[in-house]
DNA sequence: CCGGGTCCGTGCGGTACCCCACGGAGTCGC
DNA sequence: GCGACTCCGTGGGGTACCGCACGGACCCGG
């Protein structure tokens, strides 16, 4: 019944958990390897967490993880693994139990709906700054949404039933966890008034704001096809309007490579939807 | 920044809590009155409560203290008053502490998204099926929508601080207030995808079908302007979408007067979203 | 060097909305 | 019974998308 439908639609070559662990990964040092982090952002601040086995190095940790007191912290962390995530690995699908959830500390996710079966489109995004599968804090194992690796990095995973474990010892958890749902739901609300109302242009730079935060760089990989689909709308709609974003030399892309060169200016193409998410996020959780 | 604004924008005489409470309404007898309950809908079942002061009749309750075992629900009762709720009353501005929670039996309630400031949408409905300010389940006492009485009735209040207490004491409650949360998340991932992607008709349809759920009646009142503002369209889109559904015999209005004719024929005119969402909720707390 | 795949740009016609405006029909108070 | 108000319908013109299709640019492997 009336649908519109895009011409992005399922065409992403969609793995399966496809997620490996890492061989033994317990420890930030095996965690974040030899890899440099980069600061080139103002965003999700990720500070050192002190003393967890390798105090010297600045590690990244996933942020609500790291809100929560070092006890508790180290517990979750004791029953996590570290994996990889690899690009358009589907993480959930809708109404199935979920085995696992995840922290992200570099790759990101992001969650989709899809109605009447076909494209669907993106109502939130899961970085350092969140994790995936908050719902298990409510009590329930499945997730409405389709949950989607948009940007290939490591993240901690934990088994449903540890995860459900820790959940009933750390009050802690269960406090930073119900704020992060409160969070999620103020973005689910702003998604829907955002893509109903905003054009394509400021709702692509919002969505190129948010990719960047998630990815700590300037540069990061996503074809106009992902883009509309994620955005709802159809590929040329992106190409214009990403046309037109690299006319104003606010960011260059070719092949999918794409880079912001200016992030203010991005940021005052982008509609008001960012700042009002990033402030929900902080007011709660910064 | 590209606004694509609605000329159903706030005109709405919003009034300030203007609820004021019943005298003395503590027990069902005085809750419902002498009102004779129509049983003409096919949702939303309320049970009758067994014996709680007046067991002959069978008295409407709010579903989700209708869950709750006997023990918690009276003590949640006692500490509620009874509220008839008036039509248009701004009962929840967005990022303001609440002072109350509502749970409806008769009336219902809007959940509005505003951005940019402008005219806003509606993302989710509030009645006897739900309740108010679940978020405080979450240890969060502000809210990120706007809500607004939709349909008169009555409703049972509770001050935050007591519904905090009553949180605390029951487990029973926090269950089910964590699956209602769930549900609501639910939604409003539906109607972000709903928005962007359904026609006016049909998601004019459904949303006669959610209001005719929660008013228990096939009558109701609801101005063209009222619903374009809903749905985030201008009145003119309404009145075409509307008159095409009067043409076919669904419905019949007249000054805001609405009669649902022939609801199954309605609900094949809604959007998948109505069923989705019935779903959802009956899932998990059906 | 050449085919095949991926990715991006353009063009064309259609349509479902937008905004602005006016007019008519019901309701109510005095 | 006459204005004032609320509510609903129509109409004209604009636009930001849509679907479809084709072509070109880049990349890679053999």
């Amino acid at each position: 019944m009336s649908l519109r439908p895009t011409d992005a639609a399922s065409k992403f070559s969609v793995r399966w958990q496809t997620v490996a662990p890492l061989p033994d990964a317990h420890t930030h040092a095996e965690i974040t390897g030899g890899k440099r982090l980069r600061t080139d952002t103002d965003s999700c601040p990720c500070r050192p967490l002190g003393n967890f086995r390798e105090s010297l190095v600045t590690v990244a940790e996933n942020h609500l993880i790291a809100l929560l007191p070092r006890r508790d912290r180290l517990r979750l962390l004791a029953v996590s693994e570290s994996v990889q995530l690899e690009l358009g690995t589907l993480l959930y699908a809708p109404n199935e139990l979920l085995r696992d959830v995840y922290f992200p500390v570099d790759g990101f996710i992001s969650m989709v709906t899809a109605i009447d079966g076909k494209p669907g489109i993106e109502v939130g995004m899961v970085g350092r700054e969140g994790m995936l599968g908050a719902q298990l804090a409510l009590g329930v194992g499945t997730t409405p949404l389709r949950a989607l690796v948009q940007g290939p990095g490591l993240a901690r995973r934990i088994d449903a039933a540890s995860f459900r474990r820790e959940l009933a010892r750390s009050n802690a958890l269960r406090r930073v966890l119900n704020r992060y749902l409160y969070v999620l739901m103020a973005q689910l609300a702003t998604a829907a008034a955002c893509t109903r109302f905003h054009q394509v242009g400021p709702r692509l730079a919002r969505w190129l704001l948010m990719s960047q935060d998630r990815a700590h760089s300037k540069h990061f990989h996503l074809t106009q096809e992902f883009l509309a689909y994620m955005l709802g709308v159809r590929r040329v709609g992106i190409t214009s309007a990403a046309a037109h974003l690299q006319r104003r030399d606010l960011i260059r892309y070719r092949r999918g490579e794409i880079t912001v060169l200016d992030r203010a200016a991005l940021k005052a193409a982008a509609c008001d939807c960012y700042a009002a998410d990033r402030k929900a996020y902080n007011d709660l959780l910064g």
